[in-house]
Order: C-alpha cells, then structure tokens, then sequence
DNA sequence: CTGAAATTTCAGAATTTCCTGAAATATGTG
DNA sequence: CACATATTTCAGGAAATTCTGAAATTTCAG
C-alpha cells in the first residue's frame, strides 16, 4: 500500500468497516481513496496505491458504480475510465440511505405484506402475525419519514437536525396557541388502505 | 427446520438479511424466532426449530446478548435459561441504533479526530483532511440529532416521525411570527470547541 | 460433596467469500 | 481493419467465517 499516512490510516479504517456493513474490504478501501482524492483516478492509480490485483479494483469498481456511488470521469485523448465521488458528502449520504432501502428494507416489505395476507393456522402464527404488523407499521412510518425528509434540500435539512428534539417545543408551542379542544392532530396524512 | 410455514419464511429472511448487516445467518435466524415467540424460548427449543448444533445456538444466544437485544428469563423449578426479545419493538430499535453506533461511528469519530490533529505534509494530505473534516461535521450533526431524539419518549417520537418534514412548515409558522430581522436563527448550543 | 443437567469452549471440518492471474472481450486510433 | 490499450470475466486458490461434536466447565439439587 503508497499512500501518505494520514490517508492510509482512513482507508485501512473505512477497509474494516465495510466488513461490518456487509461490503467487501476491497470496496472499503476503494471509496475511501477516491473519497479522499482531490483528481479523480483511474483503475491503475487504485492498483498502485492499494496494492491489490487489477481485477480486483475491476470488480470493486463495478460495485461502486451498481449502487451509484461512483461518478465515471473522462480526460480529453485519454480513454481510461476515471472515478471520483461525489463532491457534496450530503449527496453520498443520500445516494447510500437510498440503495439500502432499496436492497433491504423494500424486500423486507414485501415479504411482510404477502406474509400478513396469509390465514393464521394456530395460535402461534397468530401471534407470529401480530408481531409482524408491528414491525411492518414501525417500518412504514419510518419510510414515510425518510420520504418525506429525503425531500428537503440540504440546508433545510441540516436546519432540521440542528435543532434536533427542540422541535417538540416548537411543536408543544404551536398547539398551546392553535389546537382547539377535540380538533384532530396535526400529522402526514394516514397511509391509504391497499 | 421446524416451524409454521408463516413463522419460517420471515426466519429465513431474516437470516438472510442478517449477512447483509454483517451478522451471521445463525444470530439472525435466532433472532427472528425469539421476536416471533409468544413465549421465551430455552436453547434446546431453538436447536429443535431452527435445526443447527446445540454449540451454534450458545454461540448466536452469546452475541445477541452482547448487543443487549435479548432479555433472560428464567421458569421456576427449572434452571435452563429462557431467551426472549423485548416486547416494545420500539425498544429493539433503541438498542440496535445504540449498540451499532457504539461499534460503528464512535471509533470512527475517535480516529477522525486522531488525524485531523496531524499536521499535513503535503497538498494531497491537506486537502483529504478537508474531506475528513466534513465528514467529522456530518457525524457530529447526525449523532448530535440522535442524542436528542433518542431521549424523546416513544409516544413523542412517533409524533415527530408521523410528522415528517411538515415540521419545515410548523418552523416557518414560527419564523414569520417570531423572528425579528438580525436576531440569531434558534438551534441545539454550538459544540464547544475542545 | 456428588452427580446429573445445562452451558460454554474450542479445534478442526465445512462453507462461503474474496482475490488473483490468465484469458477473453471491448474500445478506439491510425 | 489491425493493432494497441483498457477492461471484464472467471476458474480456482487463498483467506475468512461459520458451524459442529467432543470435551471441559458451571450450576445446583439432593
């Protein structure tokens, strides 16, 4: 491995956390060089300084690129590919909490409505279903959020985590001056019925 | 394997999907019958249903109670350990976001603060110590928000969530009425500096 | 204290994932 | 079209992880 210490400290780390999150080392490391790089590189560069086979940078590349993490760059009269990441980190995080919804969470939902279709045979799967909705309910307010949230751009958004749980003061506020007695609650509006 | 057909399906995705997270098929799987139950389970009960090693389950029991995602119990009169989930599913997700920020992000942020302490030798280090300082700010922003809302009982955060970015309009509300022109914008105290 | 039941540990087998080098394919220039 | 360069594919070896059975340890009732 060629890098300047201080960047190879971050890719040896970011190396090991991709292991936790079900991505290989290899593509840890990949991104948290271009990451890190100020020009974008080419598959060789990535070779030179990670010190891993030129295929191996092939098939990580390839993987950054399926879950669009990885921005392909040209330079005139030269025909390699170069990757960078995208310059706005708030556009990573999005682009990342998108894919992941994608591959697990939208499955996972899937699974759970076909499942909650079915007639319980017993007391137990009875039971088993209950269990079920609750997490599929849980599931979908917490996409409904995101949804809703993944919407803002970026300075509203970084406006709304700043202020964190304050906004329940807002909140509290709003009702002490606006809510009459045995009007409903304000809130997104309840999903439809399939 | 000797389950429901119902409870066996959201097993075996759930064991499924725990690779992707990093967690072994077994913990998973594991996890997926205790949060099904209706009652606790001991760990011959789970070597039955499941049909993995009596060692395999001790193993998966072990790491699930390392993250604190399992509660034991025990029958009177009987001295094998009885395994549950928590009932409150809300309470599962506290633990999970915890426990994987505690493995996850607080090493990482440990190590960003190590290196954006270094002084760089070069434009290439001083311009990846700019990367890492964003992202130092990100998780800052993004663990800050956490601890706050984290602290939010259920019923509240729910509220929160239900509202989604309709807070946006709440806080405009609260601007227009509020706000004089040169007044500081309201948000969570600046961190100090270290 | 003894022994039966419950649980844990752990070495090595089984499985899965990762990585490489060689070959195949694709791309674009002259 | 031919050639040089760039990239991808893929079989199989390397490495890491998961899982098991046997042995060791712990626990507790009598």
């Amino acid at each position: 491995m060629n890098l300047p210490p201080l960047v190879q400290t971050f890719v040896l780390h970011f190396g090991e956390m991709g292991s936790r999150w079900g991505i290989n080392r290899t593509v840890g490391q990949i991104y948290a060089l271009l990451y890190l790089s100020k020009e974008p590189l080419n598959a060789e560069d990535i070779v030179e300084r990670l010190g891993v086979s030129r295929s191996n940078v092939s098939m990580g590349l390839k993987e950054l690129q399926a879950w669009n993490l990885v921005r392909l760059q040209h330079k005139p009269g030269d025909r390699r590919d170069y990757f960078a990441t995208p310059d706005d980190i708030w556009q990573i995080v999005r682009t990342l909490v998108e894919e992941r919804k994608k591959r697990e969470i939208d499955p996972t939902m899937t699974l759970l409505r076909e499942v909650l279709m079915q007639e319980p045979a017993s007391a137990e799967e009875r039971h088993a279903q209950e269990r079920m909705r609750e997490m599929h309910d849980l599931f979908e307010l917490l996409t409904g959020w995101y949804a809703d949230v993944q919407r803002l751009d970026t300075e509203r958004l970084v406006q709304l985590l700043t202020l964190g749980s304050k906004v329940q003061k807002v909140l509290e506020m709003k009702d002490r001056l606006f809510v009459v007695p045995g009007s409903r609650k304000s809130g997104r509006d309840a999903p439809k019925d399939k």
